[in-house]
DNA sequence: CTGAAAGCGCTTACAG
DNA sequence: CTGAAAGCGCTTACAG
């Protein structure tokens, strides 16, 4: 019987058929310890995100889910935390559980704890951060041409000339690469990026709030904002609207990422497409591709198109 | 070794000691397929949900993992979105993944799908409907009793009389034990139900548009539209702004959930708060609660309280 | 080409 | 009390 599954021998079609019938009455299906316990493989990939309530993170899962469902493998999704020890616990775990492979969110993960990972012969796919700054494999989206398409748009198509930026915390990623972005588009077109225009907080609906009105105290205000995450421009929205600023008629607002309240809030918002669903499909397809080849080569980096979503707000 | 971490032979003390300092010091775990090979059992459950991306089932994920990890157990999340054959095809896979437990988030499963599951010796948590539904246990949130102290809460703090109903797809749960709280409230303050001021939709943003355009029309008008869900609330603010119409100003606005986008609305959304990581927490400490101690008592039902959350839409 | 046996790493029932 | 052995259900290397 085993030979129909595996395919490893030839069986007449009329045996295949016969078997495969039968397989299919009875319903049965390989015990996974005992195949487990023998291939020493677990047919399970892991996935580490901060937060899964972060629905960016939840597409991860879905898009990694409906690669490894239809190859048989299974995907089992964690929440660690940022700011605090869950990372290298869950990390622990799902070494413990001999995972296959591991995909590992958009973290500041220590070289240690990339080590734990690959020390154990477990494969890793890294979503973010230059190829060379750990092992295993990368994928991301184009964030620095997402945000320099952005620009231009706002640019080229909407004739805004004094476009300020709100940043996260700064240093962290990928608010950079989405500054780098802003900086390129605005060098690209001969506009100033003044100094009293750009300014960092940290990327939540508050951090937009803080931004926005500092931003608005600036001698010569800006006419439009840029902002590093959907949740920093919902917040500058907040303050726009508590000061009786319309937007876009007086100042355009930009988001990144298009979570879904980016269309919920009004005026809706313009922003990037951050295509998660198909950077958790990318980074199922490398592991499950490098588990079955039994692929050691050098590691690769796999970068994804965005897309510029225009909206009401700007 | 096996002896110290199982507790089943005394060891001494000392002894204790020194195997459990070289088994830190190895990083040894069990391999969880030769155990699972030996025990028959996996340490995993699985959960199922329509919609991972829907906030309210990203936290029973996280509610879940939170009591699986501490209990070294793993918990998979899998999406099976409503309508389509996706149902079936997950579960079998769990049940072919010999998980030792399953929650079925909120469905309309058919007693086939969840004789599938207990057939196969696989414990089933299912999060909605009457218990004599089906077989498992079941974990719940108190609907009718949230609805009533929400619409008790417009009547009597806040002195609305006209308020009416906008319902999801006609009997669909959660929407019909969210309709009799709603009536219980209003017949407990002896007021009219008029059937004039209740309609049904569908549990969308879309379906809150229509709804409340629908209301509106409506030859006495209604003071407070109570609607099923958080989206059909945003999507009767939709309507009401489009209209210039005053919220709370000449129309009061109630959602339920209280999911993220409840919040970053505005006016902010006042509705009722689900209690979705203490239901993941529940089922978790259920399933494990009738593993450890291969409980196969009678089926029981967890009924998790609401609370009002009071914003700026009532 | 194909049948029978070994062995993956555990847990636990059994013998001493 | 404790050591040694059986056996969980697979896959695959080996013998015939």
């Amino acid at each position: 019987m085993s030979h129909v599954i595996s395919g490893r021998r030839p069986v007449s079609a009329a045996t295949r058929a016969r078997v495969e019938e039968v397989i299919h009455r009875l319903g049965y299906q390989a015990d996974p310890s005992a195949r487990g316990l023998r291939t020493q493989r677990t047919r399970t990939l892991g996935l580490v995100v901060p937060d899964l309530a972060n629905p960016f993170n939840a597409e991860l899962a879905v898009g990694m889910q409906e690669i490894t469902l239809a190859h048989d493998y299974l995907t089992v999704v964690c929440e660690a935390p940022l700011g605090g020890p869950y990372l290298p616990a869950v990390l622990r775990q799902l070494v413990a559980r001999r995972m296959d492979g591991i995909v590992l969110g958009r973290y500041g993960a220590t070289r240690r704890d990339l080590d734990l990972i690959t020390g154990s012969g477990t494969r890793l796919v890294r979503l973010g951060g230059p190829l060379e700054a750990g092992p295993g494999d990368v994928v991301r989206a184009a964030e620095v041409e997402g945000m320099r398409d952005l620009v231009r748009h706002l640019v080229k198509e909407r004739g805004y000339r004094r476009i300020g930026f709100i940043g996260g915390e700064e240093g962290v990623e990928p608010g950079g690469e989405r500054f780098q972005g802003y900086r390129d588009a605005l060098a690209e077109a001969g506009l100033d990026i003044p100094d009293d225009l750009v300014v960092w907080t940290s990327f939540t609906r508050d951090g937009g709030r803080i931004g926005a009105a500092r931003l608005l105290a600036a001698t010569e205000p800006p006419d439009a904002l840029v902002c590093a995450n959907d949740l920093i421009a919902i917040g500058a929205l907040d303050t726009l609207r508590e000061r009786g600023v319309d937007v876009p008629g007086q100042v355009a607002i930009t988001g990144y990422d298009n979570i879904e309240a980016a269309s919920l809030v009004s005026p809706a918002l313009t922003t990037v497409l951050n295509p998660a669903r198909e950077i958790g499909r990318s980074a199922a397809r490398i592991l499950m591709q490098r588990l079955d080849d039994d692929d050691h080569g050098p590691a690769r980096e796999v970068v994804l198109a965005h897309r510029v979503v225009t909206r009401e707000s700007a």
